[in-house]
DNA sequence: GCCAACGTTGGC
DNA sequence: GCCAACGTTGGC
């Protein structure tokens, strides 16, 4: 079992968003960056995410949720209505991938940027590095207790 | 709206 | 393959 982060502009969809369909996967689509796609490819059903919210009022992690459907080719790629639309991805060849994740919980109170940002036990977090936006990024065993008890 | 820190594109 | 120009991210 894996522990990812997940980013997302909560007026997108937020952790309200997936706790309103607690049963329907969220299609986790859109990721437009290789890097963050080859995290992707990593993701297996079962693993674990943080939901974090980012370019809004409060920012920091919001909750969890579950992979529930490994990865398989983003279909907002073909799409041209979408705006995640790729005119160079094929469905032969495709570009680019999504996951599908569940909701699992909201925090009480969301674990502010701040706040992580101040924690000894985060220092290492690919999230508080220097010039890290990757919008999918992998969390330690350590790190993901260590946000669960700093949640609470 | 600013801007640092990236990533991507395309001419050469 | 280099690299300048451009685009994007995302906190502030």
């Amino acid at each position: 079992m894996n522990y990812w982060l997940l980013k997302t502009e909560p007026a997108e969809c937020s952790i309200d968003d997936l706790a309103a369909q607690p049963i329907e996967p969220m299609v986790w689509e859109g990721v437009r960056n290789y890097q963050a796609r080859n995290f992707l490819r990593q993701m297996h059903e079962g693993d674990e995410v943080f939901v974090y919210h980012s370019s809004c009022k409060l920012i920091g992690v919001a909750g969890t949720a579950r992979v529930s459907r490994s990865v398989y080719p983003d279909p907002a790629q073909f799409d041209p209505k979408s705006p995640y639309f790729d005119p160079k991805s094929s469905r032969d060849s495709p570009r680019w991938e999504a996951v599908d994740v569940v909701f699992v919980q909201k925090f009480s109170q969301l674990l502010s940027l701040d706040a992580i940002k101040a924690s000894p036990a985060l220092e290492d977090l690919a999230l508080v590095k220097k010039g890290n936006r990757l919008s999918v990024m992998p969390v330690s065993a350590n790190e993901w207790q260590a946000i669960l008890e700093l949640a609470k």
